[in-house]
DNA sequence: CACTTGACCTGTCCGC
DNA sequence: TGCGGACAGGTCAAGT
């Protein structure tokens, strides 16, 4: 999915698009997407506000009024989209009002009708609707008490994020070492050490800081972690201003694309040339996972 | 502990 | 045009 730039940029958006709506009603079209422990919960928010978007990781977390909170994790192919009003498309193009006003013609990433095949849940804001979309399906939104996020198994056993402003040099070596063992790839995608890489990420990462995928880590000199800790860092804030990467899926709370991709160091760069020394880009597997890299300067 | 494989799903692309 | 296989941003569980 989405890592840690592309859950960010959504979160950014819907705190411009939905912060003080109030929800009118949720429909689930794939029960299997839709997590609700207690089904009251589900009754019991209707008519509630929304009081903050946050992000954790690679997870989003809406919170409203009166104590509950969704909680999304994209996986893979899930997406988060809020369309305001409730307004479509005419036969002609032209985006119309309820009342059949026109409105123009609709910018591009409104040129798909939501919901579509792959809606899993929907959320009804009265003049706007919040879309989770999925099409593998590994996604979900669990609707539960915000003072239970914290017990969830999976948030529990989170590293710091990545990008958190007190995340210090010192902190991410203590961590990365319990993994002494590891290829320094899979140390970095392990969220239980720091929290927010992805396949795309750590690629990026180590190519910048000139690191080999499949050296151990307890093989790594201190100048090698310190060049992996502040490239990510660089490539994490970077990311989040091109509003993130775009592989297939990804858009952002708006249904737009982000465009870190442009400028990628190697994810999905294999055959083309390094952007640091001109030799051809590889790809191999490592872990399972497709993995870029160069091989004269990450050799 | 770490690695490998497979599972969860759907869609696209490539070669035959 | 159809079909099989590989592959895709993430996690989890089981076996070695």
């Amino acid at each position: 999915m989405p890592e840690l730039p592309e859950v960010e940029t959504i979160k950014r958006g819907l705190l411009r698009l939905i912060v003080g709506k109030k929800i009118k009603k949720i429909e689930v079209e794939n029960a299997g997407s839709f997590l609700c422990l207690d089904a009251k919960f589900s009754r019991e928010i209707i008519g509630h506000e929304v009081v903050g978007v946050r992000r954790r990781a690679k997870v989003l977390i809406i919170d409203f009024v009166g104590g509950l909170s969704l909680v999304f994790h994209l996986k893979m192919t899930g997406q988060i989209i809020f369309r305001s009003g409730g307004g479509s498309l005419r036969n002609d193009g032209i985006l119309v009002d309820e009342k059949g006003f026109a409105g123009g013609h609709p910018t591009k990433s409104m040129e798909r009708e939501l919901p579509d095949k792959s809606t899993r849940v929907w959320f009804d804001f009265g003049d706007g609707k919040l879309f989770f979309n999925d099409e593998r399906k590994f996604g979900w939104v669990r609707l539960m008490k915000t003072a239970a996020i914290g017990e969830i198994a999976f948030m529990k056993k989170l590293g710091p994020d990545f990008n958190a402003e007190d995340l210090r040099f010192e902190i991410f070596v203590e961590r990365i070492l319990r993994h002494g063992k590891s290829k320094i790839k899979n140390a970095l995608l392990d969220q239980t050490t720091v929290a927010g890489l992805g396949n795309i990420y750590v690629d990026e990462t180590l190519n910048m800081a000139r690191v080999n995928p499949l050296r151990l880590v307890s093989d790594l000199s201190s100048s090698e972690l310190l060049a992996i800790f502040s490239s990510a860092r660089k490539i994490l804030a970077r990311s989040i201003e091109l509003n993130g990467s775009s592989w297939r899926n990804y858009r952002d709370a708006s249904g737009e694309r982000g465009s870190y991709l442009d400028e990628a160091l190697v994810y999905a760069r294999a055959g083309q040339a390094c952007r640091f020394c001109g030799a051809i880009i590889e790809k191999i597997k490592v872990n399972g996972r497709g993995t870029s890299f160069c091989p004269k300067c990450q050799a």
